[in-house]
DNA sequence: CGTTTTTGACCTGCGC
DNA sequence: GCGCAGGTCAAAAACG
């Protein structure tokens, strides 16, 4: 991707230009339809909303001998919330200061445009999401975050970081 | 040279 | 039981 080569340091016109509003999200807004589900399952239909599973502990793991490619990772999925939401975009991928690194694209059955799955570079972090565009309205991005970050943004570290240190300093007169 | 993307194969759940 | 649709893995390619 071309896009990617504005991940780390620049201000990433990805997340100015698009009109997003993330403090509108968790506030409720009108213009995006935020969808959470916990554990018993909600789906409205709103978004994407395939499997909700209710599994607490399916212990019951077993792989039978030969090719085990394609782990199950469906196996504990009992409380990990999703929240999906859609913004009108141009581009693709959101830029919400976190790292994500793509590990699959396919096309959904019924749009054209593929839809693309992330997960968090962290190692004690595995939250996933998926970006998809909306079938009819291309301008649309639906994004599904799939997990809670146990680790702050990076990016937000950045930013915060010289502030601390101001604020440290200041607090030591 | 290390990290990320690409891309086809593979796996699983569900419907018939 | 089979096929489809969605989700993931992993090897190679691409990128900085």
């Amino acid at each position: 991707m071309a896009s990617s080569s504005t991940v780390n340091y620049q201000s990433s016109d990805a997340a100015a230009a698009a009109e997003i509003d993330w403090v509108g999200i968790f506030g409720g807004y009108s213009d995006v339809s935020l969808e959470m589900e916990k554990g018993s399952g909600v789906s409205e239909g709103a978004t994407m909303a395939m499997g909700d599973y209710n599994y607490q502990n399916d212990t019951h793991v077993h792989v039978h001998g030969g090719k085990n490619k394609g782990k199950m990772a469906m196996a504990k999925r009992g409380a990990i919330p999703r929240v999906a939401f859609q913004t009108r975009s141009a581009e693709d991928v959101l830029d919400d200061g976190y790292r994500w690194r793509k590990y699959g694209q396919k096309a959904v059955k019924h749009s054209t445009h593929p839809r693309s799955y992330y997960r968090c570079t962290h190692h004690t972090c595995n939250v996933k999401k998926q970006i998809q565009r909306h079938s009819k309205d291309p301008t649309i991005v639906v994004t599904t975050y799939e997990g809670i970050h146990n680790h702050p943004s990076e990016k937000l570290m950045e930013t915060l970081t010289p502030l601390l240190k101001q604020l440290q300093f200041l607090s030591g007169i």
